[in-house]
DNA sequence: AATGAATGAGCCTTCATTCAT
DNA sequence: GATGAATGAAGGCTCATTCAT
C-alpha cells in the first residue's frame, strides 16, 4: 500500500523495512505535511515550509519519504485509509434495513463528515479536492481504492431503489446527481473566503442531509417511473 | 476595468490612460494567457510560457499589464463578460413562457455550455474552477458579477415552482442541489485523465440536461409539499 | 557548429538569433567558465563560482547558456576553434617540404603548444584532459572536430615516411607513439603537484621536440624495414 | 598504513588500534570503494553509493575508515600494494638476461597488465589514472612508493642501452616516450566511448608490446648515437 | 560492532520582476 | 511601442558527516 516504494526511484531512501510505528521526526514532518498539502495542494506548498513547521530539517523529508512526491504520497496513503473508514461507515446502516434507510444512512454520514470541518476526516476531503483540480500521480489510487467502491455501493442502492440494473444510464446520472449535492456542501476556498457560509447559512449538517435525501429520493422515485 | 492599476504597486505601469483595443501584441498576450491560466490556473502557468506562445518579449507581460496579476486580472475580465452572455442565454427563456419551461431552459441552457468542450465559452469554466479551489483576488469580483445573478434568477425560478418566499431554506439548498448537478459534469482533469468519460459516457449534453430536469423537478415538486 | 542550439531543452533562452559579439555579462561569464571547468572539469565547478567570478548575478548563466551544460558547450565551442587553429599551424609546414619535414614541422608546433603554459590556447589542452577522464556530452564533438583531422594528417605523413598505405597497423601503432610522446608533456595537475617539472627539467621545447622527432623518427624508419 | 589517523581530525574514529584483517562489513565496503573509486574518481563517487553496494550502513563508512577520504586511502594503499607486484614482475626478466631482454621483458609485461582489462590489477591503473587529472592527497604516497622505483629500474635499462649516465637528459626523455607509449593503450572512458577500440583494433597485447618494443628501441639506439 | 536518525551546507534551476535603451 | 539584459529570491534535491543508541 505504500506509494512510495511502488514509485521508480534513483535511490529508496527505505530499502529496508519502513517502520511501522514511526519517528517522532516523521510523524511531525507528516502531520505538518498534511495539513498544509491540504490547505494548498501538493504543488503549492515548499518543502522548507513543511520542514518549518514540522520543525525538522530541510534533508530529513528526504531522509524519511525521498523526495517531496514521497511524503506526498505517504500523505496520501493516509486519506486513503480515512476514505476507507468513512466508507464503511457510511455502508454500515444495519443488516436488517431497507434500502432507502440505507439510502438516508449513507448520506447523512456522508454529509456529517464533509461538513464536519473538526473531524479528523475533514482534511481528507480538502485534498482529493485538489487532486481533482491539479492530479498528482496519487489520483488514481485514491480513486481506485477509496472512491470507486462507494460508487459500487450506490450503485446497488439506488438500481434497486429505480428497480432496474445496476448498468442502467439513469443509474449513473443518479449517483452523479447525490454526489454532487453531497460534495457541495463540503467547505471549500472558494466558499470560505468569498460567499462566506452560504448556501449552508446556520443549518446543521443534518439538516442538510435531509434535505438531500428528500429531494433526491424523489428525484429517483421519478426515475424509476420513467422509460430506461 | 483594468485591475492592475488599482492594485497598489510600487510603480505604476499605466501612468498613461490605458487603452481600449490594445495593440496586436497585448492581444496575442492575452489570448495566450487565456488558454494557458484556464488550463492550469494562475500559479501554475509561468510568465515565460506566455510570452513563449504569444510570440513576445519577456518584459512585454510588464509593459502592457502591470505584473503577472494584472495579465490574469485582464482574462478574468473577459471571462466576466463571457459569463454574462452565458448568464443571458440561460435567462432567455422566451417572455411568455412558464416557470417550469424557464427552469428547462436554464438547465439545458447551462449543462450545453458546460459540457461543450468546443465552445468559445468553454475556457471560461475551467478558469472558475482553479479559483474555487485556489483563489486570487479575482475570485470576488467573478462572483459578484457573474455568479450572484445567476444565482437570484434560479432563486426567483425555483421559489416560484416551491410557491414560497425566494429566501426560504429549501429554495437555497435546491439552488445548490441544481448547481451542483449542472456543475458536476463539467469537463475536469480528474474525471477526464482518471474517470475517462464517466458519468456521461457517450450520451450527449441534452441527454444529461434531461435528466437533470426530471430528477430536479420532482425534488423540487416533493419539496412543495413538505413544510419549510 | 553551437551545440547548446542543438541540445533538447525545454526552454532555449536564444531561441531568436544569437548575438555574435556577445554582452559583456555573458563574455565575463564565458571567460570565468573558461579559467576553471579547464582547471577543474565539468562537474567539479559550481555555477556560483564561474558567476561569482565573473561578477554576475546566478541566474545569468540561465539566461545566456541555458544551464550549466549549455555555458560549457559553449566552451567547448571556443575549444574546438582553437584546436582547429593549432591543427592548422602543425598541419602548415609549406607547400614544398618533404615529408620529414612535414613530421618535424608537427611535432616542433605541437609540442610548443603543448608545453607553454602561457599560450591563449593552453587551457585547452586542460580541457581534454578532463574530458578524457570523465566524459561529457561534449567529448565525441570535439573529437570529430579536432582530432580526427589531426590523426588523418599524421596518417599520410607517417604512412609516407614508413612506405605503406595508411590503414597498415604500423602507421596506427606509430601515430599512437607519437601522440602519446607528445601529449606526456602536457602539463598536467599530477605533474605539475607531484613531480615538479619531471621529465622536463628545464628543458625547452624545442629540445623536448627535437627528442621526441629523433626518437620516432628512428622508430619509424625501423617500422620500414619490418614486415607489415 | 592507515592514512585516515594520520590526517587531522576533529575526532579521532579510530582511537583502538586499527585492526589488521577487518570484518566482513569492512571489506565490503573496501571492494565496492574499489571498483566505484576506480570508475568514476574519489570526488564523483557518493557514500551512499558505496554503502548501498556493500550492504552497509550509511555510517560505516564513518565508523571504519572516518570519512570518505579515509576509505578512499585504504584502497590507494591496497593499489599501491599491487602496483609494487606488478613492479616486481615487470623488473624480474631473470638474472642473467641482457639488458634488451630486460627492456622487452618491462614493455611486454606492463603493457600486458595494462591492456588486460580483466586482470586483478586492472582497476589500480583507471585509479592512478584519475589521480592524474584530479590529484587527492594520495597522489604523492602513490608516485613515491610505487612509480620512483618503475621510473629508476627502466633509468639504469635504458642508460645501459643508450651508454650514459643514468641522469643523462635523453635518458629522463626516453623514459618518457616509452611510458608515454605504455600508458596510452591503457582502456580510458573516453577511447572506449568515442574512439571504440582504437588504435588497438583486434591486436593482441603483445602485438602492441612488440610494436613499442622496436619503435623504441630503434630511437634509443639513435639517441646512442647523437650528441649528450 | 554497527545502525537509524538527523543535520547543515551546498548544488543547479526556475521564477517574476526590473531597468536601460 | 517594445526589448534584451540582468537580478534576487526561492525551490527541490544531494551530499558527507555526526550523534545517540
Amino acid at each position: 500500500m505504500n506509494h512510495a516504494a511502488a514509485r521508480p526511484r534513483r535511490r529508496a531512501a527505505h530499502s529496508r523495512a519502513p517502520r511501522a510505528e514511526g519517528t517522532a521526526t516523521r510523524e511531525r514532518l507528516l502531520g505538518a505535511a498534511t495539513r498544509l498539502f491540504s490547505e494548498h495542494g501538493f504543488e503549492h506548498v515548499a518543502v522548507r515550509d513543511i520542514c518549518r513547521e514540522a520543525g525538522a530539517n530541510l534533508a530529513a523529508v528526504n531522509y524519511h519519504f525521498g523526495d517531496k512526491l514521497g511524503l506526498y504520497l505517504a500523505v496520501v496513503d493516509v486519506a486513503i485509509a480515512i476514505a476507507l473508514e468513512v466508507n464503511a461507515l457510511t455502508m454500515d446502516a444495519g443488516a436488517d434495513r431497507s434500502t432507502e434507510d440505507r439510502f438516508r444512512h449513507y448520506v447523512r454520514t456522508y454529509v456529517g463528515q464533509l461538513m464536519n470541518i473538526d473531524a479528523r476526516t475533514s482534511w481528507c476531503h480538502q485534498l482529493i479536492q485538489h487532486e481533482q483540480v491539479e492530479p498528482t500521480p496519487a489520483a488514481s489510487a485514491f480513486f481506485e481504492q477509496a472512491i470507486r467502491p462507494r460508487i459500487a455501493y450506490l450503485r446497488t442502492v439506488i438500481a434497486d431503489l429505480i428497480g432496474c440494473p445496476p448498468d442502467d444510464t439513469r443509474v449513473s446520472r443518479s449517483i452523479a446527481g447525490v454526489q454532487a449535492q453531497c460534495l457541495f456542501y463540503r467547505p471549500d476556498p472558494f466558499r470560505l473566503a468569498v460567499l462566506g457560509e452560504w448556501p449552508v447559512g446556520t443549518d446543521s449538517a443534518d439538516a442538510v442531509a435531509d434535505h438531500i435525501i428528500a429531494f433526491s429520493l424523489a428525484g429517483i422515485r421519478a426515475l424509476s417511473r420513467s422509460d430506461p
